[in-house]
Parts: C-alpha cells; sequence; structure tokens
DNA sequence: CTAATAGTGTCTTTTAGACATTATACG
DNA sequence: CGTATAATGTCTAAAAGACACTATTAG
C-alpha cells in the first residue's frame, strides 16, 4: 500500500503513565488534577505528547521524569531508579471527545517516594490507594479518573500483579536496600493478601539470583533486626511465586 | 495542556499482525511480500492504516480477516476462529523511513488453515517457519524481515510462548475439536522440546476446566484412537505448565 | 506379527502450606 | 518482664518428573 501522507488520518499520540507504589501498606497510584476542559478538575493519569524525534520509552521516561523526578531504567537493568516497561494502547475513537488520541501507555513500578510529588505542567500531584480510584468487592471508586484512565489504571495494576509472580519486579517497589519482610509486605499490598512470613522467607531466600545479602541488618520494624538484602540479577522466578487462590 | 492541533506532531497510526500457526510441528508466522518501496521485495508482517473512528482491534480484525479470512474474536471468547490480543506498539522516529509511523502490532494465534493464505492487497502471503525468519542458537535469519518486524515478530513468539504456560491459549491453535497428543505437539512446536507424553496426559485431563471431552475419538495420527476434546472456558491455568528449563 | 499412539498407574523428588521453636531487638 | 519481628526447622499434602505397563488401531 503506499504511504501517501493524504491517506491516512490524522492522530496525536501520547504516552499515559500508571506510577504504582506502596505507601502505609496500600498499593497508590500518581494522579494529577487536570487544569483543563475536558474533565476539569478531575483526577487523571500523568502523560503528555510524543514529540516529535522521540521514541515512546523515551516519551514516556522523560514524563515520569518531570513528574516525579524518578529517573526509570527498562526492563532489564537493575539500577536504582523505576521500572518502566510500556503496558498497553488505548485508542478508541471516542476516548478523547476533542480528537483521535492514541495513547500509548506505560507502567512504572516505584518505591515510596520520601517528597511527595510536585512539578511538572499538572495542577498538583498526588498518590492515591488504588482502591479509592478503581472500587473494590466491598463498592466503587470514591473518585472517577478521567477519560479512559480507570481502565488503563485496572490494566496497569493487573499487569504489576501478575508480573510479581513470576518475575522479581516487586524489588521495584523497594529502596535499594530491603529486608524480606519489606519485600514480603509489598506482595501483600499488591496482591492483597496475607502471606505466611516463614514461608516467604524460605520461597524468597531459596530462589537463586533474587535476594542478594548486602552484609548489614536494620530493626526499621522494631523486633530483631533483619537482614539487608539487595535485588538480585534474577528477572524470571522459576517456580513461579503463585498468589493464593482466595 | 492544551489540545491544540498545531502542539502536536502529525503520527500514522497502523497495525501490525504477528499470526501464528502450527505447521508440520513447527512454529510458522504469517509474512506478506512487500509490493513497494521501501523494502520492495521483502518479507513483512501484514499490517495496515487504522481508518477514522475505528478502534485498534477492529483495525487488526480487519486486517486479519481481510489476510486470512478468518475471523478474530477476543480474549475471554473461546469461539471458533481465531485469538487476537494487542501485543505492543512500536514508534521509533526511524522505524520507517517515510515518516513517522507507530505501530500498534496485534498477536494472532490460529488453527493450521485448510488453504493457503491469499487475498487482501499484498502481493503473496505465505506461511513461514519462525526459526528461518529469526533465526537459533544454530545460526541467523534466511530472511531479514522488513521494518523492524523481526523484533515485533520476536517480541511475539515470546508472549506465545510465555502465554501457553499459564493459559488455555495453546487450544486457539487446535481446530475446534483435538486430541491430548495434538495438543501437546502443539506446545512441543511451540516451546521447541519434547514433553512426555504420560505427564502432559495427566496435567491437561486433570486441570479442571482446561479440556471439556466431546464423545468421539479419531485416529488421525494413527495407532490407538484418542478421545476428543474441546477448549473448556477455564483461561487461567494454576498450576501452570512450566516450560521445562534446559 | 510389528509399529505407533493413547491412556493409566507407580515411584521418587520437589515444592507449597501449616505451624513450632528459637533469636534479638524495643519499651 | 512482655511484645514484636526475624530466622530456621518440621511435618504433610500436592505436584512434577521418570518410567512401566496395558489398550487399540494400521499395515
Amino acid at each position: 500500500m503506499p504511504y501517501d501522507p493524504s491517506d491516512f488520518p490524522p492522530f496525536a499520540v501520547t504516552v499515559d503513565l500508571v506510577v504504582l507504589t506502596v505507601r502505609r501498606h496500600a498499593l497508590c497510584a500518581l494522579t494529577v488534577r487536570r487544569g483543563e476542559e475536558p474533565y476539569r478538575g478531575r483526577w487523571a493519569l500523568p502523560g503528555g505528547f510524543v514529540r516529535t524525534g522521540e521514541c515512546l520509552d523515551s516519551a514516556a521516561a522523560r514524563e515520569l521524569s518531570e513528574e516525579t523526578g524518578l529517573r526509570a531504567h527498562g526492563e532489564g537493568s537493575r539500577l536504582a531508579g523505576a521500572h518502566l516497561e510500556q503496558l498497553a494502547t488505548y485508542g478508541d475513537p471516542d476516548r478523547d471527545p476533542r480528537m483521535r488520541v492514541v495513547s500509548v501507555a506505560h507502567l512504572v513500578l516505584a518505591p515510596d517516594l520520601p517528597a511527595p510529588v510536585a512539578g511538572g505542567d499538572a495542577g498538583g500531584a498526588e498518590w492515591k490507594p488504588v482502591r479509592s480510584l478503581l472500587g473494590d468487592a466491598s463498592g466503587g471508586p470514591d473518585e472517577e479518573l478521567a477519560f479512559d484512565h480507570a481502565r488503563i489504571l485496572a490494566d496497569g495494576v493487573e499487569r504489576a500483579r501478575s508480573k510479581i509472580e513470576y518475575s522479581s519486579l516487586a524489588a521495584a517497589f523497594c529502596p535499594a536496600e530491603f529486608t524480606v519482610g519489606e519485600l514480603r509486605r509489598i506482595y501483600e499490598a499488591v496482591w492483597g493478601v496475607s502471606l505466611d512470613p516463614r514461608n516467604f522467607h524460605r520461597k524468597v531466600t531459596g530462589t537463586p539470583g533474587f535476594l542478594v545479602p548486602v552484609g548489614g541488618t536494620t530493626t526499621r520494624q522494631g523486633g530483631r533486626p533483619a537482614q539487608l538484602f539487595r535485588a538480585g540479577g534474577a528477572t524470571i522466578l522459576n517456580p513461579p511465586m503463585l498468589r493464593p487462590e482466595v
């Protein structure tokens, strides 16, 4: 088929970010308040246009940095910073009432940030518990996100929940050094379940390459001091750590 | 941020299809020969522009139907036809030398089609073994795909390989009614391994909702007649069927 | 008959889940 | 001291892997 510019309809391409973290035992997503119509005053996912000459991942990393100051790294690397990966693309013709916008959503897993989020071009940014944005078995959401962002967020949360089963990505929610108990509380918050601390300890310390002891100990949680670990090089967990059925 | 049309650079949005099937014990992908520059005469993945007013999945289903005559159905349903899901989006600025094109790749898992593929606007369509398109441990590819389609294909193959571990999607490669042995040969072809027929039989027949006996038997492969099954309603396999390590 | 595939069963090893016990901090 | 968390160990049940054996077809 010919690539005559008159052949194709004009599209705007944006990146939207599902930025997840665990704060106070709850899975939270980064939201920004919209300053413009439509959906003025409503909460939305951070995002923006892809620029000319910019690839999709760079646009997502740039938006992330603008909104949070986090530096992202891709699927393979294990440096400090947040994990970033492409999530899915949303392009229903009427998802934006003004024009045809195709949004390439990205998923970011970030450690709990010390400073509350700020900056960027958004009116205000806030961590909100996922349950208040999406609702759960006991009720609907407290606040409806703008556009189709509730669906994007739901897809991102499901991706995160399923991906920590088969990979060591849960460590992306932790600071560079963390304890087994802190990692377990990540799993519990993301899955919304309770895990047996002893079986969890055996599982993660027995999986080669998942955790690397770093030598020190800490007593952040009170009680007996815990060993500190950092994330190992392994990215695939085999056998996986499966979610409890119920 | 304002959505002034002058603010965003113009993009073309296409869908590309990774259509996989298993033919003669080999995982194969659908390719079309390019009739235009660039990459004239090279093999490429089927695809085309997303039309105004058309959502991404519809565009992919339309392209699939035009290229193969297959009717697609989404992730949930289990009707006759092929499985279609979004794979990933590729938008590097220089992936197409003529203009900025963002391609939303989709993955299709199809049963072995009786008729060789034809039709559509492509010069010719052909099933090609994935190993000849991507190469393997023993060597590089026999033919280089156009654009970044080798990477897209590789991502689609990896998605298929990993998804049949945790879901009953392998049945999408089979006709409506199939035997346990046929399903096993699907796994063997997709993963490129040999599986123990007895353990495989125990695993798949012992997973509730995976296979539903349909009553008849067949002797397609020679030997003792095998029971016929159809895909059950279960989409998630728990525990999963993990790939052998080596 | 042999060859090929289907289907069932048995044994061993690994892993998950439930839970006891000890260790080391804090107040 | 009691309480909280960490870390290790023990027992059992479930599942995976290796493999013997029988069943039913084609030729």
